[in-house]
DNA sequence: TGGGTCACG
DNA sequence: ACGTACGTGACCCAG
């Protein structure tokens, strides 16, 4: 039998200082964690029998309560490491391994008292640690595993190994610690007393009493030394001696140790992000791979395993819903003409067969004279009390919509647990399904009913996505996002439709004097927004040179007329009415269409459409509201705070540059960000070879495309174009910041490489997009993949740190029950509608939670500001 | 319904 | 030699 004792402090120090700079992709430190791990890993190798890890309390300890100088000036412990503390006691307790702290007794007097009693019961012990006090308590059947490096290399200690060593037998290493005192636990011994002379010493006369004893037979110095020292002598080996008698609650037996245990951290030790931890885990407690969620195999999925009851009355209903109220998950769907529902607890789920079926409920809503079916409002009351219990977990898809269907009449979804929608997009952001049937269908589940299908598809879905290490995107980030986001549609934007209105009445005038204009030097009228017949005035008819041509004719994009300009009046007045009639028709006229009863705009955010993992917005599309020409712009003067209110705007800044420098780790691009500088500015003058002073503005300009190039997978031709520059040209500017910033280069040759090893691209929160591109024989496809393999993983990310920060940001509005709400996200930009006097709070919200919400390599910054309109929050 | 254009990040 | 910047959504026209 066996006892490893660990001294957690110890253990947990020299790990700190052997790998201080791990983070997880949260910035939460977590390298002394993974260090006492690791170590803990090979520990358990050994296969204790008994384990524990022993903590000393913050409180003064007994033993030294008389010594106020006891490890006085020692540094105070770093923030870094003390936050790892609290993680890794809940870590240890969840594997099932005893954390042992007794008031006023340190980690080594624990250890101490376990290794004799221990010893008392014919046990072994193993003592662990990086303090070699621990050395006096060696026996027969103790020894100690004491850390050198840091934490790389160990030595264990019997007897004889300490005695080769000291000389000295265990009990006389206090001796030793009595003559030449510790550094740093501030102890001084004899000064003047190092180790060597100590050692001599003790080798010849035994002990530290007889050495004292004997200072008389000494001369010189040493005698003086010794006649002197000899209260210090005595306080510092009292002070170094280890008691063995602690009262410590807990017994040997509480610390009985058993692997299989440790996957009950596996939760944890993946948000965490301790993959190799991880690993050890599942290895040592033989956790099968799919035990989290377990699930029995798919081919024994049987639509006999489900029972499908359709239910006729109200009676029938009550009493189905009586049975599910005490389940601890309610997987239900709403389709247009039907509900259906199942309430399980995953033990009934994983146990469901043809002897004991799961039972699946389905009613049908509206009918016909034949089967009048159930009106929605009457089952969604019904099911309320289910509905609002938070407690029983939600199994759904699309969560936003079933949150609003619920809402028109009258309840609430409380409980989301799992929104198959979301899961199915993580795990596939290209063709991510419509709806329940296509994802049932295409899982090849159609045979069973809805609600047992969702059920499966929970546990396939999770098991997916913990084997992609996307738990935590989607339990913390994605999962939340959707209440938010269906919080933010309800909220709405209060919209002044009579700014709208007369906006609208100038540009109508203005727009009906152009067409005036325009059909007056053409010769005839035409309609002006039909590319072919505006083609063929300009190209035909008044002989302009086409510049590009389209699939289906002549290009008369903005570019082209902007260079066809000089060359007839008409263009100029094409160009004019094309954005006028645009911002007419577009942003005037559908605002106005769209703002409800409730004088606000309320629209749809998607969750699950785009492939790099930002926000849509539809019906109406509150992401492209004007901003870059002044006109445009006075639109947002329509886009109000509610009654009372203020709008408070926060942007972050360069967010997607700041995202690049950290994933490329280049330094000089770090650096710029954490100096503060101008980034444009330095970019020009890295690309220019000038200092920052002699930067132009056209050279800042310049340098700004390219960063932009640069973020999109940069090409010579596309840089030259949005220029206007040669392609050559382009392509030298390329050429000296890829030099300057050899980190960069770095990134953009890898992403591309790891796209073509692993077929996806990933954010730094495990975001994936397939990359089928890169396969193509077809170059322009398989260049797209490239530019798409360096882009994703720079906008999914800046995708993901807001969307972490709107689940913060919600969080805390609704934790200091303020009133203010979140009304629009713009990718890199939040909208809070505020009443006044919360004005100063939520300022200082929201700018917190954006900037901590991730901590990268650079600091992330974000801009505030507020007003009426969200014309006044530029 | 698909293409062209243009609003935004 | 290929022919392009990344991500969206709405509007209009043409067929």
């Amino acid at each position: 039998m066996k006892l490893i004792a660990i001294d957690g402090n110890s253990l947990m120090f020299r790990a700190f200082y052997a790998l201080p700079n791990m983070t997880n992709r949260k910035g939460t430190p977590t390298g002394a964690l993974h260090g006492f791990l690791s170590m803990l890993m090979k520990l358990i190798e050994l296969k204790p029998d008994y384990l524990l890890a022993a903590f000393d309390m913050s409180t003064p300890t007994f033993r030294h309560e008389q010594y106020t100088e006891y490890k006085a000036g020692r540094r105070e412990t770093p923030v870094e490491l003390r936050e790892q503390f609290p993680m890794l006691r809940e870590l240890l307790k969840k594997m099932g391994i005893a954390v042992i702290e007794c008031e006023r007794y340190e980690a080594d007097d624990i250890l101490g008292t376990f290794s004799r009693r221990a010893q008392e019961a014919g046990v072994e012990s193993l003592l662990v640690t990086g303090d070699r006090d621990a050395l006096q308590l060696v026996t027969d059947s103790v020894h100690v595993l004491m850390t050198k490096k840091g934490i790389s290399e160990t030595v264990e200690y019997d007897k004889k190994t300490l005695f080769d060593e000291y000389g000295l037998e265990p009990a006389r290493m206090v001796d030793l610690k009595g003559l030449m005192g510790d550094s740093s636990d501030n102890l001084p011994g004899i000064k003047g007393i190092g180790e060597k002379t100590a050692l001599k010493l003790l080798e010849k006369y035994g002990s530290l009493a007889s050495v004292l004893d004997s200072a008389e037979l000494e001369k010189g110095a040493l005698r003086e030394k010794l006649l002197g020292g000899r209260e210090s002598a005595e306080l510092s080996q009292r002070l170094g001696t280890i008691d063995t008698n602690a009262p410590v609650a807990e017994t040997l037996e509480s610390c009985r140790f058993d692997p299989a245990n440790m996957k009950n951290a596996i939760g944890e030790l993946t948000e965490l992000e301790l993959r190799a931890v991880l690993k050890r885990v599942r290895e040592l407690s033989g956790a099968e791979e799919n035990e989290v969620f377990s699930l029995k195999s798919d081919e024994a999925i049987d639509a006999a395993a489900f029972e499908s009851t359709a239910l006729t009355d109200p009676a029938q209903l009550e009493g189905a819903i009586k049975s599910l109220m005490n389940k601890g998950f309610f997987a239900f769907d709403i389709a247009e003409a039907s509900i259906c529902f199942a309430g399980f607890d995953e033990k009934e789920l994983q146990a469901a067969s043809k002897e004991k079926p799961l039972p699946c409920y389905a009613l049908s809503l509206g009918g016909t004279l034949l089967d009048p079916g159930f009106e929605p409002g009457e089952v969604i009351a019904a099911l309320k009390p289910i509905l609002e219990n938070e407690r029983v977990f939600k199994i759904v898809f699309d969560a936003k919509r079933l949150m609003w269907l619920l809402h028109d009449y009258g309840s609430a979804l409380s409980g989301l647990e799992f929104d198959a929608m979301i899961a199915d997009y993580l795990l596939n952001a290209l063709h991510p399904a419509k709806d329940t049937i296509t994802l049932v269908s295409e899982s090849g589940l159609s045979h069973i009913p809805a609600p047992a299908a969702l059920a499966i598809l929970r546990s396939r879905m999770l098991e997916k996505l913990r084997e992609n290490e996307m738990l935590a995107l989607f339990r913390d980030i994605e999962l939340p996002l959707a209440g938010v986001l269906f919080d933010m549609e309800k909220t709405g934007f209060p919209i002044d439709k009579a700014v709208l209105t007369e906006l609208g009445s100038e540009m109508e005038k203005r727009i009906n004097a152009l067409a005036e204009e325009i059909f007056e030097l053409a010769g005839e009228s035409f309609n002006i927004l039909s590319t072919k017949q505006l083609g063929q005035i300009l190209f035909e008819k008044l002989g302009l040179p086409p510049k590009k041509k389209t699939k289906t004719g002549y290009s008369t994009d903005s570019d082209v007329l902007e260079a066809l300009k000089p060359l007839h009046p008409i263009v100029g007045a094409v160009t004019e009415y094309r954005f006028l009639t645009k911002l007419k028709s577009t942003f005037i006229d559908a605002m106005l269409e769209k703002t409800g009863a409730d004088g606000r705009i309320h629209t749809t955010f998607n969750q699950t459409v785009t492939a790099t993992g930002r926000i849509s917005s539809t019906e109406p599309n509150l992401q492209n509201i004007p901003v870059r020409t002044e006109l445009g712009r006075q639109i947002r003067r329509a886009f109000v705070a509610s009654e009372g209110n203020l709008l408070v705007g926060a942007d972050y800044s360069q967010i997607e540059l700041r995202v690049l420098a950290h994933i490329s780790g280049d330094p000089t691009f770090i650096s710029a960000f954490n100096s503060g500088e101008d980034i444009h500015t330095r970019t020009a003058s890295e690309i220019f070879g000038v200092s920052t002073d002699e930067v132009t503005r056209e050279m800042r300009s310049s340098a700004k495309a390219v960063n932009f190039g640069i973020v999109y997978g940069i090409s010579a031709f596309g840089l030259s174009e949005q220029l206007g520059i040669p392609q050559k040209k382009a392509a030298s500017y390329i050429e000296k910041y890829l030099e300057r910033l050899p980190g960069v280069r770095d990134y953009m040759h890898s992403s591309v490489e790891r796209g073509k090893e692993r077929g996806y691209a990933a954010t730094l929160f495990n975001r994936r997009r397939e990359l089928p591109e890169l396969k193509s024989s077809n170059f322009n496809t398989r260049s797209f993949g490239e530019r798409v393999a360096m882009n994703m993983p720079i906008q999914g990310t800046a995708a993901d740190i807001i969307k972490a920060a709107m689940v913060a940001v919600h969080k805390r509005l609704f934790d200091e029950g303020l009133k203010a709400k979140l009304v629009l996200q713009i990718h890199d930009e939040l909208i809070i509608d505020t009443p006044e006097d919360e004005l100063e709070r939520v300022k200082a919200l929201l700018a917190e939670c954006m900037i901590n919400v991730m901590k990268l390599s650079v600091p992330l910054r974000a801009d505030v500001e507020f007003g009426h309109s969200w014309f006044d929050t530029k």
